[in-house]
RNA sequence: UGUGAAGUAGACCAGUUGGUUAGGUCGUCAGUCUCAGAAACUGAAUGUCGCGGGUUCGAGUCCUGCUUUCACUUCCA
């Protein structure tokens, strides 16, 4: 029987012969040591895989193969992340129940899988959806409700610890991750609380929780999505708006895990890009939270003077500062102070007195209840002098308070100890003028605290990474939604507010996100004060800040915050400089560290060091404290849904508890329609006596990413009845060693999986926090579209490179199906056949063909670009579709796929086919021994491809095969020792072809998958002489042999004397010789 | 805006710590086979390694500046 290379009929044969003798069967205790691969849990859509599916499964079949023939034990699976939304849509449609769309759609995926060569250890397979697998996700859900997360040990605890701790010393000492609402309360207290109020508080520990959420709401899907499922506010499915909306939520704390998901990523073997975005969406930066209080409304009892400014009139004050009554005591008072000043006093007063500084100064002037050293009325600036009590913390209260009182009057204050008057006058007194030319009292309009809101509004708090930057505060902005916006806008400013108010939040989360550079925002009318310089400044409304973002509040500084920046410009805003080395730039923002200026205190200090002294300062006054803010929020865990896990909670009291864990699995329970009810309840409130104990369940089930968080547990102890998996089988497994697939699930999957491992370990159930040790995300296999012109209004096709001889607008675009063109060129006769309307179609030829054009894109129905795996086997075989898809290229990167290449390595096959069978289908191989250069070309690929695997780059040893190939082929080597090699080498790649070669060709009994990887030996590679190159200059000039035994001296030596060497050298005398041994030679003249 | 990746023949990719005349596949061309074509087989040609500087005896590889492309990200104070 002659023999051809015929892929359908072998490649059949061994998918059967593999999975009959359960070759994959993995071992769950081994001494071997293990290797764990994975690929990212697939969702079974019914749309069937298109080619850029399998490319990550082809390279973890091809990893597995290769690591189990090196002798490890290997763990590689394949399970259905089941549970999801199309089969459940399709059922709101069809009334079919999802389970059994599901079913079929995993039905064709196995199918599809198992043609490509992919074998799985059938016991190891999991479903989502399936009972047996959801058992366990409601019990890692209960373990959740049942757990807090202790800060001080930075670990998750049982519940029952704190409730202990509760009972002994209320909260009091508690350090844990919580509710911010959470109240104090003692030991008795808790006592005395009912057990349902106990409950509620327990909620604000647990990691597992109700809570108000603000949620993203997509109505048209009908349910709530994770931040990470909403993209430009559409949902990341479907594409539908999304709004913002008030719900009672099931959430998960992920937020007690910042910290430790993010410092866990150092050790973790996963791109750059990946980290950075979990980095990105963690978002911890370290700050200060700092307390601006409001400038209230003056007395009106002081309104008594009338000051004309350039054109308007304002009232103020005048030099009457005090009520009459009270100056009648004043008065005495401040004639003796006059008397008893001070050296410092009577020094300063000398600078300051007769206009010295330009403007009028008064001395022991009474303003309300106080005498104060110096006053400007004018420039309503206060200087006072301290002496040594002013340290003491009384008269530091007193301080405070009439500093409270002159703010109160629209009066600054500049304070100065004596020291400073008396060893730095100079310094002083530029502070003075520097406070008398900035206080700019002509715009002061007074905040309206004490009327709206009851003027119980003191203070707003901002959060700053930038606390070194305090001194270029120009502005307070607060979100549009800050609800203290109200109370302290002015009447003159309410208009305005509100209607910039009402605009600002009807604005789509999608036209704040797109109009980022249009800057939009309104005054409020109300000014704060800066706590480092008393200085005044206005408090504004725009919507570049966030609500829910640190405070709601970002204090404004023009000169080294961008968005500031922009904002200060647009309204006119001062802009002060704060670093040096911004002085003359026209955007100071692009220097944001050095050295600090115009910043008092902090002057001369580096960044760093200016934020430290300056947190120092806040937390020394105690108006603030350092904080760390994170980006992350806690996740909701409920959706509206049918098709997903059941909660295992029921209500009492309107509590929820957990369903006892023998009574798990707690079943998706049949219902007759998937829609939510009539009154919005989800689906599950239409299932019948859906109670426990005869109390209501709980109607939402969980979300996508419950069961996919600790699914690669489940697969080292996949039919375990007792627990989720066993300890002994996951300190076997451990981590997975290699996990493939895309980078979607950069910041969704890959966090919570992450969590929920972490968690799982704090809680003693397995010995390590990463879920996954190394990853490679493979990018995605593009579409070429083939496309194609059509006259307009006639049914003309035109050959592509005829498209130049009419005008643009004449033709139409078109895109045809793939499938039908092959080199650009179309099939006319299939194409008449794909379209009835094409039947008549005239076609404008060129050289007889007919040309398409082509175009990159996403692979899509759409686009006519989708290449089914089904038809590639088809027309050629699994082999070359295995080997093809990773000789694309490498793994990570993005490719188009086009079949242009694809014979290149179906020709590869045959080929080498024909070193075993001659042209007539003969075997001729032979039990010669090799020759030295067979061996050196076979351990030259060994080499190479061990090296290229071991750094998992999948598409370079393909070449190498191919040069191996050639070089057989060119040495007419048919040698059973050299072949059999190869085979070893390539089974990975192509299994079928080497299998049946392997058995038939070579005669071996047993499966070639259960020998070794060939070991590649250095000493075939190595060779007793060796073709020298010879440079002159750096330029190749010839070879000389060398025996290898020569010492570099001696090669020196005789190269000099070399007849080449001697011709280039032109009787000069060689300035040096380089000689790397095995490399090089190079002669330099 | 930031982060990451990448520019090597007509196309898609290799090129490991600097070291031979930069490789593989497709395509192109020629030959064998054929009445002819397709297929198959055999062979050949094809490169300013994005641009400019630098380091070195020697640079596709290291450093630096510029430039182009792609992916993800994007008001986070």
């Amino acid at each position: 029987m002659s023999k051809e290379y015929n892929p359908k009929e072998i490649e059949s044969k061994w998918q059967q012969y593999w999975q009959e003798n359960n070759i994959y069967q993995v071992e769950n205790q081994s001494d071997k040591s293990k290797y764990y691969v994975l690929d990212m849990f697939p969702y079974p859509s019914g749309a069937g895989l298109h080619v850029g599916h399998p490319l990550g499964y082809i390279a973890t079949d091809i990893f597995s193969r290769y690591k189990k023939m090196q002798g490890f034990n290997v763990l590689h699976p394949m399970g259905f992340d089941s549970f999801g939304l199309p089969a459940e849509q399709y059922a709101i449609e069809t009334g079919q129940h999802p389970a059994i769309t599901t079913e079929n759609n995993i039905k064709t995926f196995k199918n599809q899988l198992s043609k490509i060569g992919f074998n799985y250890d059938k016991n190891t397979e999991i479903q989502t959806s399936s009972a047996t697998y959801y058992r366990w996700t409601q019990w890692i859900f209960g373990q959740l409700f049942n757990a807090y997360f202790d800060k001080k040990t930075q670990k998750a605890e049982d519940i029952d610890t704190l409730i202990d701790a509760f009972e002994k010393n209320g909260n009091q000492n508690i350090d844990a991750a919580c509710d911010e609402n959470t109240p104090i309360f003692s030991a008795s207290d808790w006592k005395n609380k009912s057990e349902t109020e106990q409950q509620e508080i327990l909620l604000y520990y647990r990691l597992a929780f109700i809570a108000e959420a603000t949620v993203n709401w997509c109505p048209a899907l009908g349910m709530v999505l994770a931040n990470d499922e909403v993209k430009d506010g559409l949902s990341e499915r479907g594409g539908h708006p999304v709004e913002r909306k008030k719900m009672k939520q099931w959430m998960m704390r992920i937020t007690a895990y910042a910290d430790r998901l993010l410092d866990n990523l150092e050790n973790l073997d996963w791109s750059d890009a990946v980290k950075e975005m979990q980095r990105n969406w963690i978002g911890k930066s370290i700050g200060c939270e700092i307390d601006f209080n409001l400038t209230p409304l003056p007395p009106v009892h002081l309104e008594r003077g009338n000051i004309q400014t350039s054109n308007q009139s304002v009232y103020y004050p005048n030099l009457f500062t005090t009520e009459p009554e009270k100056w009648k005591y004043l008065k005495e008072l401040a004639r003796n102070h006059r008397k008893n000043s001070t050296e410092a006093e009577n020094i300063l007063w000398q600078e300051l007195r007769n206009q010295k500084l330009g403007f009028k100064i008064r001395r022991q002037h009474a303003i309300e209840d106080f005498i104060v050293d110096f006053v400007s009325l004018e420039k309503k600036l206060v200087i006072e002098v301290d002496g040594e009590y002013h340290n003491e913390k009384e008269q530091k209260e007193y301080d405070n308070f009439r500093t409270w009182t002159l703010q109160n009057t629209s009066f600054n204050e500049i304070r100065f100890t004596n020291d400073e008057v008396l060893n730095d006058l100079n310094n002083v007194l530029e502070k003075i003028k520097n406070r008398l030319k900035n206080n700019n009292s002509e715009i002061t309009i007074p905040s309206p605290n004490g009327e709206g809101a009851g003027g119980k509004v003191q203070k707003l708090t901002a959060f700053t990474t930038r606390i070194d930057t305090i001194f270029g505060v120009s502005y307070l902005v607060l979100a549009p939604e800050h609800e203290v916006i109200s109370s302290l806008t002015t009447t003159e400013q309410k208009n305005e507010v509100e209607k910039y108010v009402t605009w600002a939040k009807n604005r789509s989360e999608l036209e704040r996100q797109s109009e980022v550079k249009n800057v939009s925002g309104v005054f409020t009318g109300s000014y704060a004060i800066n706590p480092f310089n008393q200085e005044k400044i206005p408090i504004w409304i725009a919507d570049y800040v966030l609500a829910g973002y640190g405070t709601g509040v970002v204090m404004g500084v023009p000169s080294s915050d961008e968005r500031d920046f922009r904002f200060a410009k647009h309204f006119n805003l001062p802009i002060r400089l704060v670093i040096e080395g911004t002085e003359n730039m026209e955007n100071p923002t692009e220097k944001k560290y050095g050295k600090m200026i115009n910043s008092e205190f902090l002057n001369g200090l580096d960044t760093k060091e200016a934020i430290q002294k300056a947190i120092q300062f806040v937390e020394n006054q105690e108006i603030g404290q350092s904080k760390v803010n994170f980006r992350l929020r806690d996740a909701a865990f409920s959706r509206q849904r049918y098709w997903g896990e059941p909660m295992p909670i029921y209500y009492k009291n309107g509590m929820p508890y957990l369903v006892d864990e023998s009574d798990l699995p707690l079943q998706l329970p049949e219902i007759t329609e998937y829609k939510p009810t009539a009154d919005g309840e989800p689906p599950l409130a239409r299932a019948k006596n859906w109670t426990y104990k005869g109390y209501p369940l709980e109607t939402t089930t969980m979300p996508g990413w419950a069961g996919s968080s600790w699914y690669f547990l489940r697969y080292m102890d996949s039919q375990n009845q007792n627990t989720f998996a066993s300890k002994q089988a996951t300190d076997y497994w451990n981590q997975v060693d290699l996990y493939v697939g895309g980078t979607e699930h950069a910041v969704g999957h890959l966090l919570y999986s992450r969590f929920w491992t972490n968690f799982l370990a704090d809680r003693g159930f397995i010995s390590f926090q990463e879920p996954f040790k190394k990853m490679i995300n493979q990018g995605m296999i593009q579409g070429q579209s083939a496309l194609m012109y059509r006259l307009k209004n006639q049914n003309t096709f035109i050959s592509w490179n005829l498209r130049t001889n009419y005008k643009e607008e004449e033709l139409q675009e078109l895109h045809v199906d793939v499938n039908i063109v092959e080199n650009n060129i179309l099939n006319i006769e299939l194409f008449k056949k794909w379209r009835s309307e094409n039947e008549n179609a005239t076609f404008l030829l060129e050289d007889d063909k007919f040309m398409c054009g082509s175009q990159v894109e996403k692979m899509s129905k759409r686009w006519y670009n989708v290449v089914n795996p089904d038809d590639v086997i088809e027309k050629y075989s699994a082999d070359t579709l295995r080997l093809y898809e990773m000789f694309l290229g490498p793994l990570e990167q993005y490719k188009p796929w086009s079949m242009q290449g694809i014979d290149g390595c179906h020709k590869f096959l045959k080929r080498l086919w024909r070193l075993f069978y001659d042209n007539e289908g003969n075997l001729q191989i032979s039990n010669e021994e090799p020759t030295p250069a067979e061996l050196k070309a076979l351990h030259k690929c060994i080499k190479g491809v061990r090296e290229d695997l071991d750094r998992y780059s999948f598409n370079t040893p393909v070449s190498k095969f191919m040069i191996l190939a050639t070089e057989l082929i060119e040495l007419k080597c048919y040698k059973k020792s050299i072949l059999e090699k190869f085979l070893g080498v390539l089974v990975p790649y192509t299994p079928h072809i080497c299998e049946e070669l392997w058995q038939n060709a070579l005669g071996y009994q047993s499966s070639i998958y259960h020998t070794e990887f060939p070991t590649f030996e250095e000493k075939y590679l190595t060779e007793s002489e060796y073709s020298y190159p010879i440079q002159i200059n750096g330029k190749m000039r010839g070879n000389v042999t060398f025996s290898l035994d020569l010492s570099k001296e001696e090669i020196e030596k005789m190269v000099v004397e070399n007849e080449l060497v001697q011709k280039y050298l032109e009787g000069n005398v060689p300035k040096k010789v380089i000689v790397v041994p095995k490399k090089i030679i190079n002669v330099v003249v």
